[in-house]
DNA sequence: GTCGCTGCAAACAGTTTGCAGAGCT
DNA sequence: AGCTCTGCAAACTGTTTGCAGCGAC
């Protein structure tokens, strides 16, 4: 079974009913998997092979598919809240931001759990997620920057 | 030399004018030092004393000391901006969130430091900043579901 | 006196919501 | 057929901006 029949499975067992807009919101993840994208984006996407599709359903789809955490909602800080396949390994998966460009560099890294141990202990505290992300400047802006 | 003092020369010191909106946007937060007050807190905060200050001083005001970082932008994903000084050990310096009374615990730590030092040797990728936060159950509102 | 700063109100951007009609099951 | 879902437009929220007058230096 694909993704996308996984996917439209995992919404008809919650009884949520399987529309065409839902359905063209999940494809453009699928077809968009590696990026971080806005709900304009997706508006934008889903809009050129479906004109009809409202802004307003895209923010409902979302809202909906993070509720089942499919997704899960990124914030870079531009503004926007973004949206990316919630896996497997998501708590352990981090981001690096470009300041100059705004790509965004994935990372993986479990040095955080022996972290949040430790404040466990410190501070009682009972740590169900974490955000972390780097800002820098990518290699490719590095050498742009050199040469100029 | 008092606090004060010091954050109104560095506003001289800069070409600023030193108005009394100025003045009062920086006593509201030398007496909130431990807050994380957003734009809106900061405009109740002054309002009381002196009603004349308008929002759009407080939020330009804001942004001139996140400038000459005396202040740093603080984002816990409410839909507000905050802030908080900033100080020496800021780099160094995390949130704990709770996710049931919405406190804010600080917590210091720099192990991300060796962790910046592995993404530059894997990424190439230049750090200048990082945001650390967690998000969990605070010590109270765990002793508070259980009582119940 | 000059020019930066302020208060006000209007503009803005992203997101949410009310409602009447459309469409999945 | 029933009730969820949709598109549209209007409302909302935090923030920014244009402008005429005010006030620090």
């Amino acid at each position: 079974m694909d993704r996308f029949e996984d996917l439209c499975d995992q919404l008809q067992k919650n009884d949520y009913k399987l529309t065409n807009q839902r359905k063209n919101v999940i494809k453009a993840f699928i077809m968009h998997a590696d990026s971080h994208l806005s709900a304009e984006d997706i508006y934008g996407i889903v809009k050129q092979k479906h004109p009809e599709i409202g802004l307003a359903t895209v923010y409902r789809t979302l809202e909906l598919l993070a509720e089942l955490e499919i997704l899960h909602k990124l914030d870079f800080g531009d503004g926007r809240l973004r949206y990316e396949f919630a896996n497997q390994k998501t708590h352990h998966h981090h981001h690096l931001i470009c300041t100059d460009c705004a790509k965004v560099i994935e990372f993986e890294d479990d040095m955080l759990d022996s972290l949040e141990q430790v404040i466990h202990e410190k501070n009682g505290f009972q740590i169900l997620n974490h955000h972390l992300k780097f800002y820098g400047i990518c290699q490719a802006c590095q050498k742009e920057k050199t040469r100029v």
